[in-house]
Formats: C-alpha cells, structure tokens, sequence
DNA sequence: TTCGTACAATTTGGTGCCGAACGATATCGT
DNA sequence: ACGATATCGTTCGGCACCAAATTGTACGAA
C-alpha cells in the first residue's frame, strides 16, 4: 500500500514540473485518495474474512448482491456489482461449480438467465457478512458515524456526477473524434 | 455502473435476511461508495483522457510518481502506485519499450533497478496530467473546495488505519491459524 | 410465414494484477 | 573467508476484467 510521502508534497512538486499552470489541488486529493483507500480497504478484506472462504472481493460482491435482491437476471446483478456481462458469466459460473449459485433460465423469455443462491450459498452469507461487516466497521474505524454518513454522501454525490454527466462529457471532449480503441482486448474486426 | 437501487434499502434487507443481528450501516456505507466512486471514477478517466494516450489507469499512475519523485526504486514504485512488485515489472517494461520509461541498475547496489522517465515520458506527462486534472475536477464537480478536503481527509484517516493496524488486526483475526491459501495464482510448494 | 431488428448471454482476445517461488546480490556472524 | 540470512527484482500460475464479436431468442412488420 502507499507510503504517503504527502499529498500536499506531491502537489507542490506536480506545480513545479508544470511551470505554474494551475492544479485544482482539493479535487486532486480527493480522486487520489479515493483510490488509496479502495484498494486499501480491498486488499484488507481479501485477506482477513474473505480468504478464509476462498472468494476473490468480486465473487463475494456477486453473492451479496444476489442474496440481497434475490433471484436477479444476470445483466442486473452485472451492473449493481460494478462488473461487464462478459465478467459475471465466468464468475457466476464458478460460483455454480462451487454450488453456491443457482443458474436457470427464465420462463417465458429463453434470452434471460436467472441466479439465485443455492442453500449453501444463503448459509455462506449469513456466515460471513457479519463478518465482512465487522471488518467495514474496523477500516472506518477512525470516523465517527456522523463522518462515515458525511464522506459516503460525497462519495455518491462523485458517482451520481459521473453517472449522469460522465457519457456526455466524454463526448464533448473527443468532440467527433473517433473514440480511440483499448489497448488491450479483442480487435476490432474493421 | 452501479445502478444505486438505494444503500438504505439494501441495509434493511441484508438486516432482514440476518435476523435482527445488528448491522454497521454508516462503516457499511462508506465501503460500498469507495468502491463505487473508485470504479467510476477510474472507468471515466480511463475512457477520457487515457485512452487518448494509450494509457491505462495503472500505467499513468506509475508514470505519475516518477514524474513526482524522480528516478526511484522500483519497490517506492511499486508501493506508492499501489501495486505489486510483480505487476510494476511488466508495467515498467512495456512503459520502458514505448520509450517512455528507462530502467537502469543501481551503481552500487547491483540488486535494484531505477527507474525515471525519458524525455519523451516527461512531455507526455506535461501534456496529459492537465487533462488528467481536469476530469479529476469533472467527477468533483458537485462538491465544494471544503467538501473535497473533508472527503480526503476521511478517506485518508481509512487509508491509515489499514496502514497502521491492519496487518495486525488480521494476525488477531487468523488467530494462529495458517494463513489459508489465495485461490488463484501460483501454488505453495508444500 | 418470414424477414429484420432488438436485445439477451456467451465466447474470445488480450492486458491487469496478485502472491508464491526463484535466482542474484548484499550483509552479518563467526 | 564463508556460510546463513535478508532483500532485491523477476518469473510464473491463475483468476479478474473489459469490449468486440458471436450466438440465440423475441417480436413486430411486410
């Protein structure tokens, strides 16, 4: 995890190497620490609870958001857990192998597939939420509860803004460029 | 992205489906919207400004503290960039084969390897980290210059915890018990 | 009926990324 | 001197993960 040699410090030398173009320093921090503290608080998880029930963070956050909405088609439970289709069908389907999940398709309409959690998976979230939960409670274990309420309110005031204005914005800065292809992944056919 | 069915509501179904055990919701709360901000946040800037110049997230980033710190040992890389040794030698090495990054070995110490950027690594970073900065200030948009301070600084105090105390917290945890083997990667010899 | 279009999940190609094992170098104790 | 030990960076095995391509199902229009 990051040695913090200060964000502040990072900050002064950023406006050195830039001659003095101005740096929007508090948005700077903010988006920074956002990141330090996700993968801070990922990596605690990983390896204190959910280690101990052999689950990756992603497998854990597909069961919750199953066990919590219950049976969900697939391309929901995809995006409230914050992954690609592509991604949950491997991971949904471990988890089946692992016979924790349920895989069936729908009734009526032969394109969707539904998941739900198998007993076993109902009983491995009763057991282990607490427990994840303890550790949530451990990471924000230097906020109060009325800054724990404060900074999750900006945080989601951060996403709602991507959320609704993000598309848009993209569009307006390539402005009718074409959109540039990932390195990485499959090739365009063309 | 998420689709933010309401944290709320999920807290009162995740306490229903345990019974009336007590559940952290503020801790609760503050972790799920970390790690929402974090994906959205990383997923705009990646499809903005990196994907112009061919970077991915992680691949700026450690541009970024060589940039700031100047040539460094690939471990400060690696654990100011927040990734592990392991990853920072292929990022390093493609970084290296752009020509945007030289590695060299240390004078004295014949096990390191520094690393700092090219002259063309520096323009690159003149020329992208304004960009950078300003879809930083984008995804801020809805809070204030105090908001953004307040939210670091929360998140920083999460980040320290974890730094300071979690390594131990999880000892206290494992409680003597083998340390339970990670699922994927290489296996133990034993 | 039979297209065509829309939309679902899956497959595929490729990088990201972690952590155990490894090989090389440095350092300390004797 | 010289082996034991610590500490680098690298290699390696394996899942995570995205986005394009693909495959399969549904459904309205001709």
């Amino acid at each position: 995890m990051p040695g913090q040699r200060s964000i502040t410090e990072a900050e002064k030398l950023a406006a050195a190497k830039l001659g003095g173009i101005p740096i929007r320093r508090e948005q700077m921090a903010v988006v920074a620490n956002i990141y330090r503290a996700a993968s801070a608080v990922r990596q605690h998880l990983e390896n204190s609870v959910l280690r101990g029930s052999d689950l990756t963070w992603t497998a854990f956050v597909v069961l919750w958001v199953i066990w919590i909405w219950g049976e969900s088609e697939t391309r929901h439970v995809a995006e409230e857990a914050g992954i690609s289709k592509g991604t949950l069908t491997g991971v949904s389907r471990t988890l089946e192998a692992r016979g924790l999940v349920r895989r069936a398709g729908h009734p009526t309409d032969g394109r969707l597939v539904l998941l739900s959690l198998t007993e076993e998976g109902e009983q491995l979230m009763r057991r282990v939420f607490p427990q994840f939960n303890e550790e949530e409670a451990f990471v924000a274990g230097q906020l109060s509860d009325e800054e724990c309420r404060s900074v999750a309110d900006g945080l989601r005031r951060v996403v709602l803004q991507v959320e609704e204005h993000g598309e848009e914005r993209r569009l307006a800065l390539l402005d009718g460029a074409e959109p540039a292809p990932r390195r990485s992944g499959r090739r365009p056919k063309a």
